[in-house]
DNA sequence: ACCCATTATGCCGGAAAAGCATCGCTGCGC
DNA sequence: GCGCAGCGATGCTTTTCCGGCATAATGGGT
């Protein structure tokens, strides 16, 4: 190198080798310790009080002693070599998935049997990940993950239109049914023929918040070419179930819906069974998924597993 | 070196130069930045992902791009080589006196003309040094210089006994005067005859508290041969204030005590005069005063050289 | 398919660090 | 009082590795 700049020629070696004497109170022991030759410790030391132009030992033939300034940069000394391998094993933990953020977008609803204990084992195995979750329609999953500000999605399979750019690995199918109050004569029945669904009033979710439903509901109705007249619209499951409940109509949920509706309604499922709801992880076809994304997915997966049992 | 451990090759270079790519975003330009040809900077950037273990950049043709390990790592670096950049100001602001603590004892009552000036000029030109005062008496002031719990003391100059081991430097000299009430006959006179002391009684401080007062008062008295009953023992300026504006009797005081004592008492040269009372710097023989002392002790003596004026 | 910018690789020279031997200093013990 | 032991500094040689130059490889853009 032509031109060297004053203060360049500080490395971490200067500072390794500066806390080892500056421990030791003693050059022959450091060097003993450092693995290396005592003169090229003595050197290496000269050069650093050099490079700062401060004297930081006293040396004497019974050994050295720290002056004030010396017992400063001990301290800071210390303190920087801390703090890289700190760096250092930051970033690895980050490399393996064990730190930092984890951006994961969910629909509620069909989410709620995978999504919860899944989150549970994940954090217990990784506490330093903060998982930041985005509760977003299904457009908006879709576009979140293709933007990579969501590095996954946990939803229903997205449609056509939507899919583009993404991947969608399945993890869970719900089968298509009708939910309807107790007392109602669906409820003693062990499945409903579709066809049966012709003279019922449908309860439904608001068109705006809920499109994904909208194109489910739609598709199983196509399927059999019915038109049903729609009782009311609801903003939320507490509605429904109050609707439906009370006798105002019925709805065509998947039966996940169960653990959220409880024992308020019955759920039974539809013959011939609809295409049934599949619930699944959307990523970006191009763009990366971090170790702590593939550790998620790693525990949505045996979350499905012990749902299954 | 025969063997290398694992982590001991990470040195500042290799975080300056990653930092520098990672700022570029151009391996070409960094290069230029840094004054280095390329290929240099490329086996140092891929030798520290060797050394971490993880990669930090996407290089491709058009450049390079930070992966997610690569942005926290910038960060960390980042933060690393500023702390360097500190540790070492800092070091070098302690070894120029302009940081760190001084520890300064002094004797309240004779510095109380020099003190205070020489501290606000000090705060003023170095404000990162926080001066600890230590208000002692005098053989404690001896003895905390002699150990280096003090570095420097500000007091009357000590005793043969307390002196050893010690360097007196005289910053100023103040009479020995008399104190009297106002309307006290000494007061209209411009100076008192020693010999004239002989008729009155002695207000002075307690013994305990103020063994250099009373050594000097013995050595005034015994240069003329005198022994005066004492009026009272007082425990500090005010109340002798106090006892002799209320005619209980006089006092021998420096002139310095002028400041103290206000209008409220005059104070009168002896004749002849007895040796002066000394003021000045007290330092150990053998163990240094850092810069900042000897910055201190400067301020010291010109804030005795605006007195004097 | 070619071109261009950009990064990676091979090789060499030199600077700097490490090692070895030795010197100089100082305090301690015989 | 003198030698000896322990310590750090210095001179010199060896080794390492960093930087420079030339050039290959890569891959997007036109």
């Amino acid at each position: 190198m032509l031109f060297r700049h004053n203060g360049f020629g500080m490395e971490l070696r200067h500072l390794r080798y500066y806390v080892a004497v500056a421990e030791a109170l003693n050059f022959t022991k450091a060097a003993a310790r450092l693995r290396v030759a005592q003169p090229a410790l003595s050197r290496q030391v000269q050069d650093l009080e050099d490079e700062i132009g401060v004297d930081l030992l006293t040396r004497s033939p019974r050994g050295v002693a720290l002056t004030a300034e010396g017992k400063l940069f001990l301290e800071e000394a210390r303190d920087i070599l801390k703090r890289t391998d700190e760096a250092v094993e930051k970033t690895r933990s980050l490399a393996r998935g064990e730190f930092g953020e984890l951006h994961i977008g969910y629909s509620p609803s069909p989410t709620v049997e995978i999504l919860p204990p899944a989150l549970g084992t994940f954090q217990k195995s990784v506490p330093r990940v903060t998982v930041r979750l985005h509760n977003l329609a299904g457009n908006e999953l879709a576009d979140g993950v293709r933007k990579g500000t969501l590095e996954l999605a946990v939803m229903q399979r997205p449609l056509e239109a939507n899919g583009i750019g993404l991947q969608f690995e399945p993890l869970h199918a719900y089968p298509i049914c009708v939910a309807v109050a107790p007392d109602h004569p669906f409820a003693k029945m062990k499945s409903v023929a579709l066809a049966r669904l012709a003279t019922e009033k449908l309860v439904v979710f608001r068109r705006r918040e809920y499109a994904d439903y909208h194109a489910l509901l739609a598709s199983v109705l196509r399927s059999v070419n019915q038109r049903l007249p729609i009782a009311t619209e609801c903003d939320g499951a507490s509605s429904l179930i109050t609707e439906i409940s009370t006798g105002r109509g019925i709805a065509i949920l998947p039966l996940v819906f169960e653990k959220i509706v409880g024992a308020r309604l019955k759920l039974r499922p539809l013959t011939p069974a609809p295409p049934a709801q599949e619930i699944g992880i959307v990523r970006a076809l191009k763009g990366d998924v971090t170790p702590a994304g593939e550790k998620f997915c790693a525990c949505l997966r045996s979350s499905v597993k012990q749902l299954t049992r």
